[in-house]
DNA sequence: AGAGTTATGTGCGATACCGTACAAACAAGC
DNA sequence: GCTTGTTTGTACGGTATCGCACATAACTCT
Protein backbone atom coordinates (compact mmCIF):
# COMPACT_ATOMS: atom_id res chain seq x y z
CA UNK A 1 0.00 0.00 0.00
CA UNK A 2 1.53 3.16 -1.58
CA UNK A 3 -0.08 5.14 1.45
CA UNK A 4 1.07 3.57 3.82
CA UNK A 5 4.70 3.90 2.70
CA UNK A 6 4.46 7.31 2.81
CA UNK A 7 3.88 7.46 6.58
CA UNK A 8 6.49 8.37 8.94
CA UNK A 9 6.13 9.37 12.91
CA UNK A 10 8.18 12.52 12.13
CA UNK A 11 4.76 13.96 9.82
CA UNK A 12 3.07 14.44 13.15
CA UNK A 13 3.93 17.41 14.96
CA UNK A 14 4.89 16.14 18.19
CA UNK A 15 7.08 13.13 17.15
CA UNK A 16 8.55 15.92 14.93
CA UNK A 17 9.54 17.63 17.97
CA UNK A 18 11.30 14.50 19.89
CA UNK A 19 14.64 14.70 18.75
CA UNK A 20 17.87 12.85 19.34
CA UNK A 21 17.84 10.77 22.74
CA UNK A 22 13.84 11.09 23.11
CA UNK A 23 13.69 9.59 19.19
CA UNK A 24 15.64 7.03 20.79
CA UNK A 25 13.14 6.09 23.40
CA UNK A 26 9.62 6.60 21.39
CA UNK A 27 10.19 5.02 18.44
CA UNK A 28 10.58 1.61 18.92
CA UNK A 29 7.42 1.47 20.69
CA UNK A 30 5.39 3.63 17.83
CA UNK A 31 2.60 1.62 15.83
CA UNK A 32 1.71 2.48 12.86
CA UNK A 33 -2.29 1.53 12.68
CA UNK A 34 -4.73 2.61 9.71
CA UNK A 35 -8.20 4.28 11.32
CA UNK A 36 -11.54 3.76 9.76
CA UNK A 37 -14.37 5.96 9.62
CA UNK A 38 -16.19 6.11 12.67
CA UNK A 39 -13.66 3.95 14.52
CA UNK A 40 -14.17 5.05 18.20
CA UNK A 41 -10.59 5.36 19.69
CA UNK A 42 -12.08 6.12 23.49
CA UNK A 43 -15.45 6.10 25.02
CA UNK A 44 -15.99 7.22 28.57
CA UNK A 45 -15.19 5.36 31.15
CA UNK A 46 -13.09 3.25 28.95
CA UNK A 47 -9.72 2.76 30.42
CA UNK A 48 -7.44 4.50 27.86
CA UNK A 49 -4.35 2.01 27.55
CA UNK A 50 -2.82 4.08 24.16
CA UNK A 51 -2.35 6.93 22.60
CA UNK A 52 -2.80 8.12 19.33
CA UNK A 53 -0.26 10.64 16.96
CA UNK A 54 -2.38 11.07 14.03
CA UNK A 55 -0.37 11.46 10.28
CA UNK A 56 -3.01 12.13 8.08
CA UNK A 57 -6.09 10.59 10.46
CA UNK A 58 -8.20 13.06 11.84
CA UNK A 59 -9.72 12.86 15.12
CA UNK A 60 -12.84 14.75 16.73
CA UNK A 61 -12.97 14.93 20.75
CA UNK A 62 -17.17 14.36 20.96
CA UNK A 63 -19.74 14.86 23.81
CA UNK A 64 -22.45 12.93 23.53
CA UNK A 65 -26.02 13.77 25.76
CA UNK A 66 -28.25 11.38 27.46
CA UNK A 67 -30.92 12.78 24.38
CA UNK A 68 -27.98 11.26 21.79
CA UNK A 69 -27.40 14.58 20.67
CA UNK A 70 -23.75 15.28 20.11
CA UNK A 71 -21.30 18.20 19.53
CA UNK A 72 -17.58 18.20 18.75
CA UNK A 73 -15.40 19.94 21.20
CA UNK A 74 -11.99 19.74 20.12
CA UNK A 75 -10.48 18.53 16.94
CA UNK A 76 -7.42 16.34 16.95
CA UNK A 77 -4.88 16.03 13.54
CA UNK A 78 -1.40 15.68 12.60
CA UNK A 79 -0.19 18.34 14.90
CA UNK A 80 -1.22 16.64 18.33
CA UNK A 81 -2.42 13.76 20.20
CA UNK A 82 -5.56 12.05 21.26
CA UNK A 83 -5.55 10.38 24.83
CA UNK A 84 -4.23 13.36 26.99
CA UNK A 85 -6.03 12.24 30.10
CA UNK A 86 -3.83 9.48 30.21
CA UNK A 87 -0.95 11.81 31.54
CA UNK A 88 -3.19 14.54 32.99
CA UNK A 89 -4.42 11.78 34.76
CA UNK A 90 -7.75 9.91 35.80
CA UNK A 91 -7.12 7.47 32.77
CA UNK A 92 -10.55 7.75 31.26
CA UNK A 93 -12.68 11.33 29.82
CA UNK A 94 -16.43 11.98 30.07
CA UNK A 95 -15.97 12.69 26.27
CA UNK A 96 -15.53 10.22 22.86
CA UNK A 97 -12.87 10.06 20.44
CA UNK A 98 -13.79 9.01 16.96
CA UNK A 99 -12.08 9.23 13.30
CA UNK A 100 -13.48 11.89 11.67
CA UNK A 101 -11.20 11.34 8.28
CA UNK A 102 -9.53 8.20 8.14
CA UNK A 103 -5.98 7.81 8.10
CA UNK A 104 -2.86 7.21 9.87
CA UNK A 105 -1.65 7.69 13.45
CA UNK A 106 0.81 6.37 15.48
CA UNK A 107 -0.04 4.45 18.53
CA UNK A 108 2.01 4.24 21.33
CA UNK A 109 1.66 2.24 24.83
CA UNK A 110 0.24 4.55 27.04
CA UNK A 111 2.26 2.71 29.83
CA UNK A 112 5.36 3.96 28.32
CA UNK A 113 4.23 7.18 27.39
CA UNK A 114 3.12 8.11 30.98
CA UNK A 115 6.25 6.55 32.14
CA UNK A 116 8.47 9.23 29.99
CA UNK A 117 5.99 11.77 30.77
CA UNK A 118 6.73 11.99 34.69
CA UNK A 119 10.78 11.04 33.65
CA UNK A 120 11.67 13.86 30.75
CA UNK A 121 10.56 17.14 31.33
CA UNK A 122 10.81 18.52 28.20
CA UNK A 123 8.16 16.06 26.73
CA UNK A 124 5.87 16.72 29.12
CA UNK A 125 6.30 20.51 28.87
CA UNK A 126 5.60 20.21 25.16
CA UNK A 127 2.49 18.26 25.95
CA UNK A 128 1.10 20.39 28.44
CA UNK A 129 1.70 23.10 26.13
CA UNK A 130 -0.12 20.82 23.53
CA UNK A 131 -3.03 20.15 26.38
CA UNK A 132 -3.30 24.04 26.45
CA UNK A 133 -3.62 24.61 23.42
CA UNK A 134 -6.14 21.85 23.47
CA UNK A 135 -8.30 23.78 25.99
CA UNK A 136 -8.05 27.08 24.11
CA UNK A 137 -9.66 25.34 21.09
CA UNK A 138 -12.17 23.98 23.89
CA UNK A 139 -12.99 27.03 25.70
CA UNK A 140 -13.22 29.07 21.95
CA UNK A 141 -16.00 26.24 20.91
CA UNK A 142 -17.93 26.64 23.74
CA UNK A 143 -18.32 30.37 22.99
CA UNK A 144 -18.76 29.77 19.05
CA UNK A 145 -21.75 27.52 19.92
CA UNK A 146 -23.66 30.39 22.05
CA UNK A 147 -22.58 33.40 19.81
CA UNK A 148 -22.00 32.28 15.92
CA UNK A 149 -24.28 31.10 13.57
CA UNK A 150 -24.18 27.67 11.84
CA UNK A 151 -22.93 28.93 8.44
CA UNK A 152 -19.81 30.23 10.54
CA UNK A 153 -19.39 27.57 12.38
CA UNK A 154 -19.52 25.42 8.83
CA UNK A 155 -16.70 27.20 7.96
CA UNK A 156 -14.71 27.22 10.75
CA UNK A 157 -15.05 23.44 10.72
CA UNK A 158 -14.23 23.50 6.91
CA UNK A 159 -11.20 25.18 7.84
CA UNK A 160 -10.00 23.07 10.75
CA UNK A 161 -10.31 20.39 8.62
CA UNK A 162 -8.79 21.66 5.88
CA UNK A 163 -5.61 22.60 7.90
CA UNK A 164 -5.44 18.79 8.75
CA UNK A 165 -5.73 17.35 5.50
CA UNK A 166 -2.95 17.26 2.51
CA UNK A 167 -5.97 18.02 -0.40
CA UNK A 168 -8.30 20.48 -0.53
CA UNK A 169 -10.86 17.45 -0.44
CA UNK A 170 -12.49 16.72 2.32
CA UNK A 171 -14.88 12.93 2.55
CA UNK A 172 -17.78 14.01 4.63
CA UNK A 173 -21.54 13.58 4.64
CA UNK A 174 -23.70 16.65 5.72
CA UNK A 175 -25.09 14.41 8.42
CA UNK A 176 -21.59 13.36 9.66
CA UNK A 177 -21.36 17.14 9.73
CA UNK A 178 -24.45 17.95 11.57
CA UNK A 179 -23.58 15.83 14.40
CA UNK A 180 -19.71 17.07 15.09
CA UNK A 181 -21.68 20.85 15.01
CA UNK A 182 -24.68 19.41 17.23
CA UNK A 183 -27.29 20.65 14.52
CA UNK A 184 -29.76 19.17 12.39
CA UNK A 185 -28.35 17.95 9.24
CA UNK A 186 -31.00 19.86 7.33
CA UNK A 187 -29.37 23.29 8.57
CA UNK A 188 -25.96 21.68 7.29
CA UNK A 189 -27.46 21.26 3.73
CA UNK A 190 -28.68 24.69 3.93
CA UNK A 191 -25.57 26.47 5.09
CA UNK A 192 -23.11 24.09 2.47
CA UNK A 193 -25.89 25.17 -0.19
CA UNK A 194 -25.08 29.44 1.22
CA UNK A 195 -21.16 28.58 0.92
CA UNK A 196 -21.49 26.57 -2.69
CA UNK A 197 -23.92 29.64 -3.86
CA UNK A 198 -21.27 31.64 -2.77
CA UNK A 199 -18.61 29.52 -4.96
CA UNK A 200 -16.63 28.62 -2.21
CA UNK A 201 -17.23 25.28 -2.10
CA UNK A 202 -18.27 22.48 -4.34
CA UNK A 203 -19.70 19.16 -3.12
CA UNK A 204 -21.67 16.02 -3.76
CA UNK A 205 -22.85 13.20 -1.77
CA UNK A 206 -19.69 12.91 0.88
CA UNK A 207 -17.00 14.73 -0.85
CA UNK A 208 -16.68 18.35 -0.39
CA UNK A 209 -14.07 20.24 -2.46
CA UNK A 210 -12.55 23.63 -0.96
CA UNK A 211 -12.67 25.98 -3.85
CA UNK A 212 -11.70 29.20 -2.01
CA UNK A 213 -10.29 28.58 0.73
CA UNK A 214 -9.37 32.68 1.04
CA UNK A 215 -13.67 32.96 1.09
CA UNK A 216 -14.01 30.65 3.86
CA UNK A 217 -11.63 32.69 6.00
CA UNK A 218 -13.50 36.24 4.93
CA UNK A 219 -16.75 34.31 6.34
CA UNK A 220 -15.51 32.57 9.39
CA UNK A 221 -16.12 33.85 12.72
CA UNK A 222 -13.18 34.99 14.35
CA UNK A 223 -13.22 31.60 16.37
CA UNK A 224 -11.23 29.77 13.89
CA UNK A 225 -7.80 32.44 14.03
CA UNK A 226 -8.31 32.83 17.73
CA UNK A 227 -7.18 28.94 18.12
CA UNK A 228 -5.39 29.27 15.31
CA UNK A 229 -2.67 32.14 16.82
CA UNK A 230 -3.08 30.98 20.07
CA UNK A 231 -2.10 27.16 18.54
CA UNK A 232 0.83 28.91 16.75
CA UNK A 233 2.28 30.54 19.85
CA UNK A 234 2.33 27.81 22.20
CA UNK A 235 3.70 24.96 19.67
CA UNK A 236 6.40 26.57 18.19
CA UNK A 237 10.15 26.08 18.94
CA UNK A 238 8.94 23.34 21.27
CA UNK A 239 12.16 20.73 20.54
CA UNK A 240 12.64 17.83 22.87
CA UNK A 241 16.10 16.94 22.62
CA UNK B 1 -12.44 42.27 60.16
CA UNK B 2 -14.25 38.69 61.35
CA UNK B 3 -14.26 37.31 57.79
CA UNK B 4 -10.88 37.37 56.90
CA UNK B 5 -9.89 36.43 60.31
CA UNK B 6 -11.53 32.92 59.84
CA UNK B 7 -9.69 32.39 56.45
CA UNK B 8 -7.08 29.35 56.39
CA UNK B 9 -5.14 27.69 53.50
CA UNK B 10 -7.40 24.51 54.00
CA UNK B 11 -10.34 26.42 53.37
CA UNK B 12 -9.55 25.88 49.36
CA UNK B 13 -9.43 21.87 48.87
CA UNK B 14 -6.09 21.97 46.58
CA UNK B 15 -4.17 23.57 49.10
CA UNK B 16 -5.62 21.44 51.88
CA UNK B 17 -4.31 18.18 49.28
CA UNK B 18 -0.75 19.20 51.04
CA UNK B 19 0.22 17.91 53.58
CA UNK B 20 3.72 17.75 55.50
CA UNK B 21 6.69 18.63 53.07
CA UNK B 22 5.06 20.54 50.60
CA UNK B 23 2.74 22.73 52.83
CA UNK B 24 6.06 23.79 54.68
CA UNK B 25 7.28 24.74 50.99
CA UNK B 26 4.00 26.87 50.33
CA UNK B 27 2.47 28.57 52.80
CA UNK B 28 4.99 30.82 53.65
CA UNK B 29 4.47 32.41 50.25
CA UNK B 30 0.91 32.14 50.24
CA UNK B 31 -0.92 35.85 50.33
CA UNK B 32 -4.43 36.37 51.63
CA UNK B 33 -6.35 38.59 49.34
CA UNK B 34 -10.14 40.01 48.93
CA UNK B 35 -11.06 39.81 45.94
CA UNK B 36 -14.02 42.37 44.93
CA UNK B 37 -16.94 41.62 42.28
CA UNK B 38 -15.68 42.32 38.69
CA UNK B 39 -11.77 42.52 39.54
CA UNK B 40 -9.50 41.19 36.55
CA UNK B 41 -7.30 38.29 37.69
CA UNK B 42 -6.24 37.60 33.98
CA UNK B 43 -7.09 38.74 30.45
CA UNK B 44 -5.89 37.45 26.87
CA UNK B 45 -2.24 38.63 26.28
CA UNK B 46 -1.32 39.84 29.91
CA UNK B 47 1.01 37.54 31.46
CA UNK B 48 0.47 35.62 34.49
CA UNK B 49 2.39 36.44 37.94
CA UNK B 50 0.19 34.76 40.69
CA UNK B 51 -1.87 32.12 40.70
CA UNK B 52 -4.81 32.45 43.22
CA UNK B 53 -6.41 29.54 45.62
CA UNK B 54 -9.82 30.81 46.00
CA UNK B 55 -11.55 30.16 49.66
CA UNK B 56 -14.62 32.04 49.58
CA UNK B 57 -14.69 33.89 46.12
CA UNK B 58 -15.89 32.34 43.22
CA UNK B 59 -13.84 33.11 39.64
CA UNK B 60 -15.58 32.70 35.92
CA UNK B 61 -13.39 31.69 33.53
CA UNK B 62 -14.74 33.83 30.22
CA UNK B 63 -14.33 34.11 26.35
CA UNK B 64 -15.10 37.38 25.37
CA UNK B 65 -15.60 37.63 21.68
CA UNK B 66 -14.84 40.90 19.03
CA UNK B 67 -18.11 42.00 19.29
CA UNK B 68 -18.27 41.98 23.23
CA UNK B 69 -20.39 39.32 23.56
CA UNK B 70 -19.24 36.81 26.35
CA UNK B 71 -19.63 33.30 27.43
CA UNK B 72 -18.15 31.45 30.46
CA UNK B 73 -16.80 28.87 29.89
CA UNK B 74 -15.54 27.50 33.48
CA UNK B 75 -15.69 28.44 37.07
CA UNK B 76 -13.37 28.29 39.64
CA UNK B 77 -14.03 28.29 43.51
CA UNK B 78 -12.52 26.70 46.79
CA UNK B 79 -12.24 23.34 44.96
CA UNK B 80 -9.50 24.69 42.44
CA UNK B 81 -6.71 27.05 41.17
CA UNK B 82 -7.21 29.98 38.46
CA UNK B 83 -3.95 30.18 36.51
CA UNK B 84 -3.40 27.03 35.30
CA UNK B 85 -1.81 28.07 32.16
CA UNK B 86 1.27 29.36 33.60
CA UNK B 87 1.83 25.09 34.52
CA UNK B 88 0.06 24.19 31.50
CA UNK B 89 2.99 26.56 29.58
CA UNK B 90 2.43 29.63 27.42
CA UNK B 91 2.13 32.02 30.74
CA UNK B 92 -1.21 33.54 28.83
CA UNK B 93 -4.45 32.43 27.83
CA UNK B 94 -7.00 33.84 25.67
CA UNK B 95 -9.80 34.15 28.06
CA UNK B 96 -10.55 36.03 30.93
CA UNK B 97 -10.47 35.39 35.22
CA UNK B 98 -12.80 37.74 36.34
CA UNK B 99 -14.30 37.62 40.11
CA UNK B 100 -17.85 36.07 40.22
CA UNK B 101 -18.43 36.64 43.48
CA UNK B 102 -16.31 38.08 46.32
CA UNK B 103 -14.74 36.61 48.75
CA UNK B 104 -11.07 35.66 49.68
CA UNK B 105 -7.94 33.96 48.34
CA UNK B 106 -4.61 32.92 48.64
CA UNK B 107 -2.16 34.16 46.47
CA UNK B 108 0.84 32.76 45.27
CA UNK B 109 4.10 33.84 43.29
CA UNK B 110 4.00 31.95 39.77
CA UNK B 111 7.60 31.23 39.76
CA UNK B 112 7.21 29.54 42.85
CA UNK B 113 4.50 27.76 41.90
CA UNK B 114 6.34 26.92 38.72
CA UNK B 115 9.09 25.71 40.57
CA UNK B 116 7.42 23.63 42.24
CA UNK B 117 5.20 22.14 40.18
CA UNK B 118 8.14 20.50 37.70
CA UNK B 119 9.91 19.74 41.59
CA UNK B 120 7.71 17.79 43.29
CA UNK B 121 5.91 14.94 40.99
CA UNK B 122 3.00 14.64 43.60
CA UNK B 123 1.96 18.45 43.50
CA UNK B 124 1.96 17.90 40.15
CA UNK B 125 -0.31 15.05 39.59
CA UNK B 126 -2.45 17.02 41.83
CA UNK B 127 -2.70 19.74 39.47
CA UNK B 128 -2.89 17.88 35.97
CA UNK B 129 -5.80 16.53 37.77
CA UNK B 130 -7.54 19.29 38.64
CA UNK B 131 -7.24 20.45 34.90
CA UNK B 132 -8.62 17.79 33.74
CA UNK B 133 -11.34 18.31 35.67
CA UNK B 134 -11.60 21.77 34.48
CA UNK B 135 -11.66 20.33 30.53
CA UNK B 136 -14.45 18.22 31.91
CA UNK B 137 -16.12 21.36 32.76
CA UNK B 138 -15.22 23.40 29.50
CA UNK B 139 -16.40 20.20 26.91
CA UNK B 140 -19.49 20.14 29.18
CA UNK B 141 -20.11 23.39 28.85
CA UNK B 142 -19.48 23.35 25.32
CA UNK B 143 -22.11 21.42 24.70
CA UNK B 144 -24.54 22.69 27.17
CA UNK B 145 -24.40 25.37 24.65
CA UNK B 146 -25.69 23.78 21.90
CA UNK B 147 -28.07 21.69 23.21
CA UNK B 148 -29.91 23.06 26.74
CA UNK B 149 -32.34 26.00 27.33
CA UNK B 150 -31.60 29.28 29.01
CA UNK B 151 -33.93 27.28 31.97
CA UNK B 152 -31.33 24.25 32.50
CA UNK B 153 -28.79 26.46 32.06
CA UNK B 154 -29.39 29.05 34.78
CA UNK B 155 -30.23 26.12 37.13
CA UNK B 156 -26.90 24.59 36.51
CA UNK B 157 -25.40 27.79 36.78
CA UNK B 158 -27.08 28.44 39.98
CA UNK B 159 -26.11 25.10 41.14
CA UNK B 160 -22.01 26.34 40.50
CA UNK B 161 -22.06 29.04 42.04
CA UNK B 162 -24.33 27.15 45.54
CA UNK B 163 -21.59 24.03 45.48
CA UNK B 164 -19.16 27.15 46.08
CA UNK B 165 -20.68 29.40 48.47
CA UNK B 166 -21.43 28.94 52.24
CA UNK B 167 -24.62 30.03 52.27
CA UNK B 168 -27.86 29.32 49.87
CA UNK B 169 -27.73 33.23 48.88
CA UNK B 170 -25.96 34.80 45.95
CA UNK B 171 -24.96 38.54 45.21
CA UNK B 172 -25.52 38.66 41.64
CA UNK B 173 -27.42 40.79 39.76
CA UNK B 174 -29.38 39.17 36.17
CA UNK B 175 -27.59 41.22 34.27
CA UNK B 176 -23.97 39.47 35.04
CA UNK B 177 -25.43 36.17 34.91
CA UNK B 178 -26.90 37.08 31.55
CA UNK B 179 -23.09 37.88 30.63
CA UNK B 180 -21.96 34.94 32.18
CA UNK B 181 -24.28 32.74 30.37
CA UNK B 182 -24.08 34.65 27.04
CA UNK B 183 -27.60 35.49 26.85
CA UNK B 184 -29.88 38.54 26.95
CA UNK B 185 -30.73 40.18 30.32
CA UNK B 186 -34.18 39.68 30.00
CA UNK B 187 -33.50 35.71 29.09
CA UNK B 188 -32.34 35.89 32.47
CA UNK B 189 -34.95 37.77 33.69
CA UNK B 190 -37.13 35.54 32.28
CA UNK B 191 -35.98 32.21 33.25
CA UNK B 192 -35.41 33.35 36.64
CA UNK B 193 -39.51 34.46 37.15
CA UNK B 194 -39.98 30.80 35.92
CA UNK B 195 -37.70 29.26 38.82
CA UNK B 196 -39.22 31.63 41.01
CA UNK B 197 -42.73 30.99 40.48
CA UNK B 198 -42.00 27.40 41.20
CA UNK B 199 -40.55 28.31 44.57
CA UNK B 200 -37.31 27.31 43.70
CA UNK B 201 -35.34 30.53 44.07
CA UNK B 202 -36.18 34.22 45.29
CA UNK B 203 -34.68 37.16 44.49
CA UNK B 204 -34.44 40.74 44.64
CA UNK B 205 -32.39 43.17 43.08
CA UNK B 206 -28.73 41.42 43.07
CA UNK B 207 -29.88 38.85 45.67
CA UNK B 208 -31.19 35.54 44.90
CA UNK B 209 -31.92 32.87 47.48
CA UNK B 210 -32.24 29.66 46.58
CA UNK B 211 -35.02 28.00 48.35
CA UNK B 212 -35.60 24.27 47.13
CA UNK B 213 -32.18 23.05 45.88
CA UNK B 214 -33.39 19.77 45.71
CA UNK B 215 -36.24 21.28 42.71
CA UNK B 216 -33.33 22.72 41.13
CA UNK B 217 -31.32 19.26 40.68
CA UNK B 218 -34.50 17.97 39.51
CA UNK B 219 -34.76 20.72 36.69
CA UNK B 220 -31.35 21.09 35.47
CA UNK B 221 -29.05 19.28 32.68
CA UNK B 222 -27.36 16.46 32.96
CA UNK B 223 -24.56 18.94 32.54
CA UNK B 224 -23.92 19.76 36.02
CA UNK B 225 -24.17 16.09 37.09
CA UNK B 226 -21.97 15.08 34.30
CA UNK B 227 -19.19 17.54 35.71
CA UNK B 228 -20.07 16.76 39.17
CA UNK B 229 -19.60 13.47 38.96
CA UNK B 230 -15.88 13.70 37.06
CA UNK B 231 -14.45 15.95 39.45
CA UNK B 232 -15.04 14.09 42.40
CA UNK B 233 -14.07 11.13 40.61
CA UNK B 234 -10.57 13.05 39.72
CA UNK B 235 -10.07 14.97 43.11
CA UNK B 236 -10.83 11.91 45.39
CA UNK B 237 -7.64 10.84 47.23
CA UNK B 238 -4.95 13.27 45.99
CA UNK B 239 -3.32 14.00 49.21
CA UNK B 240 0.28 15.13 48.34
CA UNK B 241 2.89 14.38 51.68
C1' DA C 1 -38.83 63.78 50.47
C1' DG C 2 -37.28 64.12 45.89
C1' DA C 3 -34.02 63.18 42.11
C1' DG C 4 -31.14 60.14 39.99
C1' DT C 5 -29.37 55.65 39.24
C1' DT C 6 -29.62 50.84 38.95
C1' DA C 7 -32.26 46.59 38.57
C1' DT C 8 -36.08 44.15 36.92
C1' DG C 9 -40.45 43.25 34.22
C1' DT C 10 -42.98 43.16 29.82
C1' DG C 11 -44.30 43.38 25.18
C1' DC C 12 -43.28 43.39 20.42
C1' DG C 13 -41.79 41.69 15.81
C1' DA C 14 -37.68 39.44 13.66
C1' DT C 15 -34.94 35.41 12.99
C1' DA C 16 -32.34 31.25 13.48
C1' DC C 17 -32.96 26.92 14.29
C1' DC C 18 -35.84 22.82 15.25
C1' DG C 19 -38.80 18.48 14.12
C1' DT C 20 -41.04 16.32 10.73
C1' DA C 21 -42.26 14.82 6.33
C1' DC C 22 -41.31 13.84 1.84
C1' DA C 23 -39.18 14.37 -2.79
C1' DA C 24 -35.22 14.20 -5.72
C1' DA C 25 -30.62 12.78 -6.95
C1' DC C 26 -27.18 9.58 -6.88
C1' DA C 27 -24.51 5.05 -6.04
C1' DA C 28 -24.03 0.17 -5.99
C1' DG C 29 -25.53 -4.45 -6.74
C1' DC C 30 -28.01 -7.95 -9.24
C1' DG D 1 -31.63 -2.26 -17.07
C1' DC D 2 -34.02 -2.14 -12.36
C1' DT D 3 -34.00 -2.10 -7.33
C1' DT D 4 -32.46 -0.61 -3.03
C1' DG D 5 -30.24 2.24 0.10
C1' DT D 6 -27.94 6.45 0.94
C1' DT D 7 -27.38 11.29 0.52
C1' DT D 8 -29.11 15.70 -0.38
C1' DG D 9 -32.88 19.20 -1.26
C1' DT D 10 -37.16 21.49 0.04
C1' DA D 11 -41.06 22.85 2.51
C1' DC D 12 -43.81 24.11 6.68
C1' DG D 13 -45.27 25.13 11.12
C1' DG D 14 -43.40 25.56 15.90
C1' DT D 15 -40.35 27.56 19.32
C1' DA D 16 -36.42 29.65 21.71
C1' DT D 17 -33.97 33.39 21.67
C1' DC D 18 -32.85 37.96 19.95
C1' DG D 19 -32.93 43.16 19.67
C1' DC D 20 -35.27 46.93 20.99
C1' DA D 21 -38.28 49.97 23.48
C1' DC D 22 -40.20 51.23 27.45
C1' DA D 23 -42.49 50.71 32.08
C1' DT D 24 -41.96 49.72 36.80
C1' DA D 25 -39.62 49.01 41.00
C1' DA D 26 -36.04 49.43 44.31
C1' DC D 27 -32.14 51.30 46.25
C1' DT D 28 -28.89 55.83 47.01
C1' DC D 29 -27.64 60.26 47.65
C1' DT D 30 -28.51 64.92 48.88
Amino acid sequence: MSQEQEQDPSKNNLLASLLHQARERFYPGLELVKMQLGEVLYSPDKEIDHVYFPTTAIVSLLNVMESGASAEIAVVGNEGIVGISLFMGGETTSSWAVVQSEGYAYRLSGRLLKKEFFRAEKLQRLLLRYTQSLITQMAQTASCNRHHTVDQQLCRWLLLSLDRLPSNELRMTQELIANMLGVRREGVTEAAGHLQKAGLIQYSRGKITVIDRKGLEERVCECYQVVKKETDRLMKDNDVD
